[in-house]
DNA sequence: CCGCTTAGTTAACGCCGTTAACCGAATTAA
DNA sequence: TTAATTCGGTTAACGGCGTTAACTAAGCGG
């Protein structure tokens, strides 16, 4: 009987629409408001019945989050097409930062909130390996080439420390920016100019001098 | 009478262990163990007592912030000694750095949590004006001094902007080293390397060519 | 038709922050 | 000296949270 595959296919639906209420809710009015009560009331089910579902509360943010590290790493799609390895590196940067202001309630549980997160638990079916490498791969491609490209000063081989110096810069940026916002005492540069800020800076640091690229940043009389 | 004062030191002595109870929880076991009850537990009072005290959770916590971020403001006391501009900025850094990695609990409630504060009641009365500007007015004096100095390249005059672009990049650092600490999936670099390394980028981005601060960086050959 | 699996419900537990009503000791006033 | 008042602290309770155990009922295979 194909009626076993129905009744799993709509199984698969009901864990789907909580994702959904989740990630609604979530989006909406921030972490708080996810509540295992809040996302049953809106699928019009009963709390456990998500238990039926998933393990527990940390298990379902934890999928939310796999699947939001998609959407993520998708948001990176054009930089890829972007030439110059500098200036994609730039470009990604930006882009970065561009994803943590338009989707704050994502990046910050993806990046801020730390979730005990025990790996091993994530399905490594997909493939490539958890999402989160795959964008940390991303990240590595487009600083490699940058490294290959041997237009960054030669003290500079070990790419694991460039890339999580990279990422800890636009991570500052980003967070900072979430984080404060409220903070209205200093008077905040538009967070773009710090981005900004911080890429030409972090560039001149890393290529070497009399780089082409750095001609693009300001006219130096 | 001075039995009027009295009572009144011992309410404030009340008020006090109620913050040190919550320190003390906050920091040895992190931010979910601050609860009123347990709180209440440990000074062998009702939790309903601290309501006598504070507002409710939110002005404790507020409370314990602006306490917290002296001890935050005191860590750069040996900075100042620091006679060279760029490199006192540099060893200020590490110093952020280090105070985020060695209380990281304290880290995370002053810089990574958001708290709706409302500023407005933060009592002025401190006079200089509230700690967490303090801390950033002594940003600004020490990227001040380095602007000051004329050391840096000559696009470079927005104080704000640098202040900002520096926080930014040594919050990266350190907030994404607490956040990340559990995932040993990547490769991860020894804190202070990064940070040495993203200082020595920003540095190099932000002084002249030339400057006598870069020769001690890394000879290159 | 019968027994089994299973999506979903009911009821409850122990936590949480917070409030209203109350208590009792110390201070003040008569 | 005694009555009134202040006020630090307690008791009891409310509504909300995540989670569990026990149960219900529908659909499946034999």
């Amino acid at each position: 009987m194909g009626s076993n595959e129905r009744r799993e296919r709509a199984k698969e639906e009901t864990r789907r629409r909580i994702l959904d209420a989740a990630r609604e809710l979530f989006a909406s009015e921030g972490a708080d408001a996810v509540t295992m009560r809040r996302i049953a009331e809106r699928i019009e089910y009963t709390p456990t019945a998500i238990y039926v579902h998933f393990k527990d509360k940390l298990a379902l943010l934890r999928e939310l989050m796999t699947s939001d590290l998609q959407v993520f790493a998708a948001h990176f799609a054009s930089v890829a097409a972007v030439e110059d390895p500098i200036e994609r590196m730039c470009t990604m940067g930006h882009a970065y930062v561009d994803f943590a202001l338009t989707h704050p309630n994502h990046y910050r549980l993806l990046f801020i909130t730390t979730l005990p997160i025990p790996k091993t638990e994530l399905t490594p079916a997909a493939g490539t390996g958890s999402p989160e490498e795959d964008a940390y791969t991303m990240l590595e491609l487009v600083v490699g080439a940058a490294l290959a490209s041997g237009r960054l000063r030669p003290e500079h081989t070990d790419l694991p420390l460039l890339c999580q110096t990279v990422w800890s810069c636009m991570h500052g940026v980003a967070s900072l920016a979430i984080s404060m916002r409220c903070h209205a005492e200093f008077e905040w540069r538009p967070v773009s100019d710090i981005t900004a800020m911080t890429l030409q800076c972090m560039v001149r640091g890393l290529v070497r001098d009399g780089d082409p690229y750095l001609s693009t940043l300001g006219a130096h009389p």
